[in-house]
DNA sequence: TCCACTTAAGCAACGCTGTTGCCAAAGTGC
DNA sequence: GCACTTTGGCAACAGCGTTGCTTAAGTGGA
């Protein structure tokens, strides 16, 4: 599908600092940005004149834009609205068909698979259960057949797989490095595996990157904010600039290893302190309001750090109490801020998404970059 | 001297989200690349080829590229490389007196005044003493006068004043918050003050924001690290991605009131176990090896957070016993990673700089954009 | 000394970008 | 029906990086 000539142009990718932008990197920009507003504007749809004011383009070039995209089947016209006093503006609409992107969950004991247009609404799901015990090739094997079952029926261009799944790994490379309890796995090259199993594009990432990637996308947000999941474990991940923050290494996000009391209780990472021993043991004991109070106090240190704008919440032990979390949460931020004589200006709020907000993340891997949200 | 026709070439400041790209934007990123390749490249130069082949660049791009800004007297050629088998290649090297900028680093009872080169080496420097008490007009007019006298030999284009100091402020405006004790300075317009009095432009940043800019500056890099400052106070500046990351309200870096022991100690600011309160404790008892590893803490919750890449100390406290500061921290970020299954992989080291570090990074405030180092 | 070869960098033509100026299309409202 | 407003395409254009070729300036062997 995509004429588009994506790609940066560059004959090399030697350069370790930023790099030159030749015309056809230009026009690639252009044309995610503009596709991005379409997306965002979603079935309202958007006029070429919005889109010259919000993209600062003049409007000759957003119509030559929409023109290439038209010809590549992304975008077409639909309707108008409603005359201002002369002629009305033509209401533009993203092709939801024109391509289609698989995110795969995969979590400790479960798959869950969906199918995603270009919009980001699922048009297909599957789940089933996982044994990471059974080995690589076996778990590559099934997560493969699911995928071609889901796409059995579909026959819109296919993007790609994206792969989310908890741990650390490194996502330029698509390698795991650890999954606990199976040394197996460390070192797995995933991404290539289900690359040459699928011959499809396959992108690997953590979870809470995923659901972060998510959130960024349907928040339609250039700015910044935590995602922060409570569930079996304590994780997080960062939104800065519109971009999910991975750091160097994808390490970025350990939120549950932050050391929030010198010298407390032992955590099963051998060391003390962490937020995620003290969280989940308050979670234990059932001490709900000491367990948000707790995650409140490292969302002030992280909100301290970043200057994010906006924290969001998920994972199974925040739903199960919500309301809990979001004043507890929220207590703590508005509380540290007013200590350092600021209003308090950081909302809190859950994560809308549900069982199936992480595959979904994983298929905006794929679908992301044709917008211009690429890797941060 | 800027012919290069910096600015974005949009008609509007109104694009909430990434703006589009127009040629004149293309032109600007593009020559601001090659300048910064220049800079890094500092006396030893570099050749049109070497730039062709950092930028991605054709070498014929790099040509006409450094014909216009050799044309605005940015760019000369110095001498030639020794020959490989054939015409050797042009060395070229950025002209330092195309602009001086000036920065100003307001202290809690001094003010140091410095003017650097195009390549950010310090050409010129004053001192005096400041008195905050004596009001905003006062203190306006002794820095003007300062800023006068040090550009009284100079004749070099100004591109103006780049101002740090601490405290929270909003940089996009130029508008202090709250000065400790004073609270006449609250919503100071510093910036447009100093602009108008000394007609010329002004930019105004938290000084640890500078010291973390004019270190990104030095070692030339486009990843990230944090510059952590311990003097009087704690705090910290962010780059990521090669940009100060400062965050919607100029608030990031907010390390000293980190919470690190849950119902601590009491700090100033009255909220408990904030690590400026554990860290400045044990100095004042002697006890630095504490200090030290209370501050390794917060800095590998932080790297935990961002996965940054590099860890800097510096500040009064940190100069002098640099050896202990770094063995702690280091310690403590190790044996995190450790902890963590990863391997130890983020130096620290102790921030190069000097009593002048903070004046140089205000002076960068307004060299960098030139670079395309802007504001993350 | 000559000559083949290598490497660097400019000249000219080109394709393509967004921009400008103009005009047709399609509405509203008196 | 006419004046006016607004949208959006057409054509010409300036300017970007690219391509193909030429010139400049070295090395090294015969």
């Amino acid at each position: 599908m995509n004429g588009n000539g994506n790609g940066t142009g560059n004959r090399n990718g030697r350069a370790a600092g930023a790099s030159g932008v030749n015309l056809l990197a230009l026009r690639s920009h252009n044309g995610a940005l503009v596709l991005d507003l379409l997306r965002t504007a979603g079935a309202a749809g958007i006029s070429r004149l919005e889109l010259a004011d919000r993209t600062g383009l003049t409007p000759q070039a957003v119509s030559k834009i929409i023109a290439r995209l038209r010809v590549d089947g992304l975008v077409t016209e639909a309707g108008y609205r409603a005359s201002t006093g002369g002629k009305p503006r033509t209401v533009l609409r993203l092709v939801p068909d024109a391509g289609h992107a698989v995110g795969l969950h995969l979590d400790r004991d479960a798959l869950t698979a969906v199918v995603c247009d270009l919009t980001g609404t699922v048009v297909g799901e599957r789940r089933a259960p996982l044994h990471l015990g059974a080995g690589a090739d076996a778990v590559v094997e099934n997560a493969a057949r699911e995928v071609e079952g889901l796409l059995a029926e579909e026959d819109a261009p296919l993007l790609g797989v994206g792969v989310a799944l908890p741990g650390p790994l490194d996502h330029l490379h698509g390698v795991l490095h650890r999954v606990t309890g199976f040394p197996e796995w460390e070192g797995f090259p995933l991404r290539a595996a289900l690359a040459r199993r699928l011959r499809t594009p396959v992108v690997v990432d953590k979870d809470t990157n995923a659901a972060a990637l998510r959130l960024a996308v349907a928040l339609g947000t250039h700015g910044s904010f935590a995602y922060i999941h409570l569930g079996t474990g304590l994780g997080a991940g960062l939104v800065i600039g519109g971009a999910v923050h991975r750091g160097a290494r994808t390490r970025a996000g350990e939120f549950g290893h932050q050391i929030i009391q010198l010298d407390g209780p032992p955590c099963s990472c051998g060391n003390r302190g962490c937020i995620e021993a003290l969280c989940l043991a308050a979670v234990a004991r059932g001490d709900v309001d000491e367990a948000a109070r707790v995650l409140g106090a490292g969302a002030a240190n992280l909100v301290g750090l970043l200057d994010i704008e906006l924290v969001l919440l998920g994972g199974r032990t925040v739903e199960e109490r919500p309301d809990v979390f979001i004043r507890g949460v929220g207590a703590m931020l508005d509380e540290w801020a007013r200590l350092q004589g600021e209003e308090p200006y950081v909302p809190v709020r859950v994560a809308s998404g549900g069982s199936l907000g992480v595959a979904e993340g994983a298929a905006q891997l794929l679908l992301a970059p044709l917008f211009g949200r690429a890797d941060g």
